[in-house]
This record gives C-alpha cells, sequence and structure tokens, in this order.
DNA sequence: GGAATTTACTAAAACGGTTTAGTAAATTTG
DNA sequence: CAAATTTACTAAACCGTTTTAGTAAATTCC
C-alpha cells in the first residue's frame, strides 16, 4: 500500500501534526525537524493524498468545466485556456460536456457538485428561462460560478464577445463592399449566440437602410451538412437570390460554399461568404474564408481568472460581464460586388 | 452548509449505516426503511459528497487520462472516445495534457496519483528508454495502466493502430498508381508514430524494388507551418522531384500542398499528396486530402474498456496488446501518375 | 531572575463517508 | 416450542489528511 503521513510521521520520529505543517509550508516546526521530514518524505518517495487533504480542508483546489462538445475546436481551445490558467493558478479542472442535451447538463452539474469542485465554469445549454434550475440554484447559494457563451441577465459572472457587434461588424463589412442583398444562415432558435448575431445583422440592415427579407433569414443546425443543405435549397429557388451571406458559424459557411460550388456559382466572384469562430482550417479551405475571431483561449483564460479570483473570497464582486475583443479576419471567401 | 449523512440519518431517525446502505443500493434495511431514508435525501435533495466517499472506500471511480496536446483534433477524438466511454461504465475521467513537456507529463502523473485515480490512460511523451521511469514504476507496481499510441515493450496494456502497415498501405497505393520517386516527410526523431511509420514506407519501397533515396526523407515537426517549409525547400531544389509525398500527418500534408501550390506545381497533376489521421477539415480543403483514417475515437474506448476492465480485477491479463483496424481514404490529393 | 511571551511540538477532534462487528428482534426449523 | 438462523439495525472504527487546543521548553522582557 502507498505510504501515509503516519507512516512518515513514525519514520521521522515526530508527529503527524509536525509532517503536516513541513507539506503545507506552514510555520511551527524548527528548521532540523522540517528537513529531516523532507529528508523522510523524499527517502520513501511519499505523495500525499490529495483526496484526504480535499476532505479535510473542505477545498479541492479544482474547478468544474462544462462545454457542449469535446469534440468542437471552439471549445478545446476554450479547454486549453482553462487549463493552462488553472495551472498557473495552482489549481485542476474536471472537465464534462454536456454534448447538447439538458438532461446530461444536470447530472453532470450533480456529479462536479458531488466531487466538491470550487467552482463552476459552464457553457450553458438551457435556456435562462425554462429548466434552468439546477445552474438558477448554484447562483443562488452564491455558488462561485462562472458562465460563458452568454452574457447572464442573472447575477452572475460571466464571459462572451459581443456577439451582436461582431455580427454588425460582419454584416456592415458586406455592405461596404457593395452588397445589398445579404443573407443570413442563423443558428438554431435556442441558440443564444444565434438570436445575438440574428439581431446584429438585423440592425446592420436596418442602419444602412437596407430592407429585411424574412426569405433570406434561415436559422439551422451549426454543421456543415445542414448548411449544406440550406445552401442547395435557398439557391436553386427562383427569386432574386443574395449576392452574400453571413453564417452563423464557420462549418455552416463551409457548407454553403461547397453548395454553391456544386451549383456551379462562384464564390465570391458571384456570392460572397463570411463565417463565425475563425476555426483553425478556415484559411486552409478551398476557399479560405472571411470570418470572426472568436478569442476561444482568451475567454477559458478570462473565465478562470475570473472565476478563480471568486473563490475564497466572498467580497469579490460576483456580476462581473467580461467581454473579449472579436475582430473581422478577412479572406478570399468575401469581395466586392461586382456591379452587373 | 450541505447536508451530510449525519443530517440525513437524524432526520429520518436512523443510524449514519442504514443512509449508507441505501445510498449504494445494499441489503440490510427493511422497505420501510429505505424509502423512509430516499424520502428524506429528495426531500433536503441530499448529494453525497464524493471526496469522502472516495477517502473511506478506498476507490474514486475515477480514471485519469493523459494526451498530448488539447488542442488537437485527434486527441480530441480520443477524450471522447473516453469520455463516453466512461460514462456508461460508470467511472469519469481526469484530464491532464502534457503539452509535448517530459517534465510536465511526470509531474501531471504525480498529480494524477495522488488524487488517486483508479488507473491511467496516457499517450507518454517519454521515450521508452531513457526518463521513462515515472511510467515503469506504475508498471511495477502493477497499477492498472493503459498506453496509448504505442505498442509498448512493457508488460502493460496498450491500444494503437498498427503504424507500420498502416504507412506500408499508404506507400503501396501509391505505387500501385504509378509513382516510382516517392518522398516521405517524416515525423520528428523522437516520435514512435513517426519511427513507424518511416519503417512502413521503407519496406513498401523494399518490397516492390524501389530505391530508397534518403534525399527524399526528411524529419519535420508535425505542423503545417514545417511542412510548408520543408515542401519549399525539397521543391526547390534541383534534382529529380518526387511525383508523389507521403506524410507524417494531414497538417504536415496540408503544409505541404500549399507549398506545392504557390511554386506552381499542380496536386494531384504533378505532385500526389497522401496524408495521415483523417483530420475532420480534410474533405473540405482546397484539394481534399487522401490519408489513412487514425480511428481516435474506437482508440479511446478501447483503452477505456481495457483499463476498466482491469481495475479491480487483479487476475485481469495486463498486457493486452489492441490493434485497432486502420482505412485508407482516397480524396483528390493523389492520382495515377501521368507517364511523361 | 521571575513573569510574559514565543516557539516547538503533539494529542485529539474534525471532515463525511464505508465497513465491521455486534445485538436484538423476527423468522424459520425440526 | 426451543434452538438456529436470518433480518434489521447501529455503534464504533476507519480512510488520510488538517486544524484546534493545549503543554512544555526556550526566549524575551523589565
Amino acid at each position: 500500500m502507498r505510504m501515509t503521513i503516519s507512516d512518515i510521521a513514525k519514520l521521522a520520529n515526530v508527529s503527524k501534526s509536525a509532517v503536516s505543517i513541513v507539506l503545507n509550508n506552514k510555520t511551527g516546526v524548527s528548521k532540523k525537524t522540517r528537513s529531516k521530514v523532507l529528508e523522510t518524505i523524499k527517502k520513501y518517495n511519499y505523495n500525499p493524498n490529495h483526496i484526504a487533504q480535499s476532505l479535510a480542508a473542505k477545498e479541492t483546489k479544482s474547478i468544474g468545466l462544462i462545454i457542449k462538445e469535446i469534440d468542437n475546436p471552439y471549445f478545446s481551445k476554450v479547454m486549453k485556456g482553462v487549463y493552462d490558467t488553472c495551472s498557473e493558478l495552482g489549481y485542476s479542472a474536471l472537465l464534462a460536456s454536456s454534448e447538447l442535451s439538458t438532461d446530461k447538463e444536470s447530472e453532470i452539474i450533480s456529479t462536479l457538485m458531488s466531487k466538491r469542485v470550487d467552482g463552476l465554469i459552464i457553457s450553458p445549454l438551457q435556456i435562462e428561462n425554462t429548466n434552468f434550475t439546477h445552474i438558477s440554484n448554484l447562483i443562488n447559494e452564491k455558488f462561485p460560478l462562472v458562465v460563458l457563451d452568454r452574457i447572464s441577465n442573472y447575477l452572475t459572472n460571466s464571459v462572451d464577445i459581443d456577439n451582436i457587434q461582431a455580427a454588425y461588424d460582419a454584416v456592415s463589412y458586406l455592405i461596404k463592399l457593395g452588397h445589398k442583398n445579404i443573407a443570413h444562415f442563423a443558428g438554431p432558435a435556442h441558440s443564444g449566440h444565434g438570436q445575438k448575431r440574428l439581431e446584429g445583422y438585423r440592425q446592420a440592415l436596418i442602419d444602412n437602410n437596407l430592407p429585411i427579407n424574412n426569405d433570406y433569414i434561415l436559422p439551422v443546425e451549426p454543421y456543415t451538412s445542414n448548411g449544406y443543405r440550406a445552401g442547395k435549397e435557398l439557391f436553386s429557388k427562383k427569386i432574386e437570390l443574395p449576392t452574400a451571406v453571413f453564417c452563423y458559424n464557420d462549418l455552416v459557411a463551409i457548407g454553403i460554399i461547397n453548395a454553391l460550388l456544386e451549383l456551379g456559382i462562384k464564390v465570391p466572384e458571384v456570392v460572397s461568404v463570411v463565417g463565425f469562430d475563425n476555426i483553425d482550417f478556415g484559411e486552409f479551405l478551398k476557399i479560405p474564408l472571411t470570418t470572426v475571431n472568436m478569442p476561444a483561449y482568451e475567454i477559458g483564460k478570462a473565465a478562470t481568472k475570473l472565476l478563480i479570483k471568486q473563490i475564497g473570497n466572498s467580497s469579490a464582486p460576483l456580476n462581473e460581464k467580461i467581454v473579449i475583443e472579436h475582430e473581422l479576419i478577412e479572406r478570399q471567401s468575401s469581395e466586392k460586388l461586382i456591379q452587373v
């Protein structure tokens, strides 16, 4: 069996308390005792049991991170931001993914709470007005919490980009290129980001005195295949076709570009396409993708800092809303409208 | 503060033991008592402290997963396989990433051990002959362990694909297309997969009576930018140029294709390119990439099953070597050699 | 040099569960 | 119906730490 603190205490001829003091670098033992204990620890390769430490100290030095999809490049970067920052600050992260199921989300929260994480970062699936009890309970008990990918209306810390502004910027950019008929392949109705980006799209059109055409607003699931299908459908219609498309995300944009190319519609010569997220491969696609950069790593980092600031400091503000800067990235999938 | 088992015991007028029995679905209490306890638990929304459970039960029902890079699509899929399988089997996974630093790898192993994971899945950085003590120690104490991405020489479970055969298949495929001058942009010297794939490449040439030309074997770091630079360099040389390139991985292949296109060399008309890994975006690239599928999800799944089989069953074989099937995926980056 | 303070140390009580060992009551057995 | 067994229940020990409270020795102070 593994060494325990009692074993070390006996071997070093001191009390458990003394070993504990040395372990935690506290004062209360002589230099001599300290080095004797340290020696014994090294000699027997003793590694304190973190489980027991957590139980006794009533803190686990770990936080929970709840994402929506493990296998999603955006969340990979968020994770990296969270893990890196945790390491820096002496914490570890427990990852869990709701995989887009609200039931699983609730379950995961319970599991992480029973593991007694000191705080939680969550990119929530659940809509704030229905079925939000698992999260709002935490907020009510003032459990350290940071909400991701949403500026929450609740009294809780959150981190996001300004999705309205980012969409506004992207659409304004297309308008400046001369486009007047701009379609929007929007996120699904239940997606917070989707609603925000739609709002930004609308506002940009309004501010530029362009009409809002509901035929041009198409909600899709945020994957390539859905973008592909929706693209095929729209651009096969016998209506006045858009000359530009602003997409909910890069995956959808990729699908739409594929659909356009298959229909013999040139990108960007005939139709410009703008995505959202700036996934890694955007620049290596058939047609390198113009997109909005979603600074995932920074979001993860900011969320973690915010959370750990709150942990163990009950006077820390728990209603901070951090907005990370976005950025438009121009590539070849968009260009000036060539007047017919 | 949160409810404890003692609180529930008092409220339900029974002993802690009774509550524990109910909690763990064991026999030893009457139906009446069981339902009384269950009611109380529900009423007060009691959630057992997993930390305390772990300490008492001497098992954490969690496993450690050590990968090399968080932000790497291959490992994202491995993770998903591991997490899904853990959920199914009632375990949870603690993720850690060495981020290609051997020091960090050692540190991470210690941390996970102090968290008393019941077993470990590791995609090791460390070469087996040097500096492998952190891992070989675990093997020596028969700690439940599965080594990933390598068929280990040690007496331990491991899961991988047959890298030699996979590389052999890819190169044989190019040879069948008529290519005789096939370059290999190999993995770095310290990479186990790199060495195996190089060996498969060599063997395929030998078996087809083709000469091995050392000018054509170039080790590169496994990223797009490195592939790009190496590609530029090789194809700017005044030597007889290869008509096909087999790459250590897809990222390198993408870099090389970019380099070739910039040099005005058509892919696949002049040079065929084959990658390795089958990353998600391979089919959406400028030139869809021929590659070898690395079944990451299955690898994660198999490793987890193997590990959990071993945990708590000391008679389980601990030297199982599981080889997952690979598959060649033909896309547009490779084609028949057009005879000049 | 005696009182007050500081330092070094430790026993014992937590932390919140599981498990062991034991008892009393209920049930089965012959 | 008494003996044997089973069932229902619980007190207490334990898991491996931290922390509290207390004591004895060393040091400082006047």
